[in-house]
DNA sequence: CCGTTGACGCCAT
DNA sequence: TATGGCGCCAACG
């Protein structure tokens, strides 16, 4: 890999190493990530950056939600109930774009980042 | 080059 | 307690 490549894309691939590594049947929110990668004030670059995860297979963007535990992603899908389908398929409740006990399966990103250090 | 937008989140009223 | 507005950072037109 090109090392100057790296570098531009680093911002990406920091938010896409995150959400790859999100077990299946948990999720986690755009600001758990942003603070993850320390720029907790930019959770809309996260979103944002998701956005692209379009062009990679590997990005659970359907894991990845906003802080209520609400599919506000879910319209930027291939269809606007792929989301949920996709979060039931692993066991994820989903209640009208709603995640059901949000609190017991998010997964905090900073955990990893804990262990790390 | 400048202005607008965006899959959010927190603070102020 | 609920609603609205502002901030952050980067890409796109």
């Amino acid at each position: 890999m090109s090392p100057k490549q790296k570098q531009e894309d680093n911002f990406f691939e920091q938010v896409y190493a995150i959400a790859r590594l999100i077990p299946r049947g948990r999720v986690t929110s755009y600001g758990a990530i942003a603070k993850a990668l320390g720029t907790a004030r930019s959770s809309r670059m996260v979103g944002w950056a998701m956005s692209s995860a379009h062009s990679v297979a590997d990005v659970p963007a359907h894991r990845v939600v906003n802080r209520c535990g609400m599919l506000t992603g879910k319209a930027h899908f291939a269809t606007p109930d792929l989301m949920q389908q996709l979060l039931e398929a692993e066991g994820v409740k989903v209640k009208k774009d709603q995640v059901q006990d949000f609190e017991k399966i998010f997964w905090n990103p900073m955990e990893l980042i804990n262990d790390l250090l």
